[in-house]
DNA sequence: TAGAAATAGGATAAAACTATCCGAATAATT
DNA sequence: AATTATTCGGATAGTTTTATCCTATTTCTA
């Protein structure tokens, strides 16, 4: 469904807003052990986010990743996928029509377009917080 | 969230089955011409259908693809996508953890159960007559 | 039976995605 | 000021997906 790197970049969100909770910055070393990714493709993935103003970015020693741990809540999962894998997965069509919408439709697209609202609906009213307090109650998991 | 070669797999199911109701065969020229799709590559998928007994194909002069007529009906969207894509559309853990179940769920596993039962659910309820009668009835384009 | 019209299938190429490497830049610490 | 820790960003490599090419095989038709 999503992109491997979309993947990373979620589960990554999430570690650094637990620990942007604690005022604690985190290393990309950090990050990549938790979530079980390959570091140097994990950095790409931090940098993107942090050009789209998701997360904060600080070089040097003591340097690292955060979030600002008011805006967590604000968050929303489809901001993140959106930086990452673009908008397609709302707005392209199901069979990959070049235009397909009411006045054209693919053959399956109502039956499509409710599939895709949910994932929408779900992806915009899910929020960076809920996601990181699972996972600080040890209701979910990061990795295997 | 298809791989290209299933949304031309559905397409070309679409346009054969639609022309099997005329006891016609077509060919790949046809298919790949009428879906939009590049031919060689199209073939492939067509074999790989084939192979799955979902479609049947004759080779030599006159030769083509085809659909047993009475066998449409009951053909699903779900067993082309499986046939193309496999299964992990269903299966596969939204984050990509290797085991996400309701014991060790990752962050957006329930949130992601509704959106993927919603997909599994359509895909198993629709078959193919309805999409070819779309087609045929001119409510919706397998192409622009 | 020869020739033409198709699909089958192996080999290869191109493009996209995933992953790695390394030097440059930056910031804290000593 | 030098050293160290760290992100940034360009270059490169590997893998998967998408696409193409060519020959073999099959089947119909004349």
């Amino acid at each position: 469904m999503f992109s491997k790197a979309c993947e990373y970049g979620i589960k990554a969100s999430i570690f650094i807003a637990l620990n942007s909770y604690e005022n604690k910055r985190v290393s990309l070393k950090a990050i990549a052990k938790e979530i079980n990714s390959p570091e140097a493709f994990t950095a790409k993935i931090l940098q993107d986010l942090a050009r789209h103003n998701i997360i904060n970015s600080t070089k040097g020693a003591h340097g690292g990743f955060e979030i600002d741990k008011y805006a967590i809540s604000s968050i929303k999962l489809s901001q993140i996928v959106n930086a990452i894998d673009g908008d397609s997965i709302y707005k392209g069509c199901g069979l990959g029509l070049h235009t397909c919408d009411e006045e054209h439709p693919c053959p399956v697209h109502d039956k499509f377009k409710a599939v895709r609202d949910e994932l929408k609906h779900m992806l915009e009213s899910t929020n960076l917080e809920e996601l990181a307090l699972d996972i600080k109650s040890g209701v979910a998991f990061l990795k295997t």
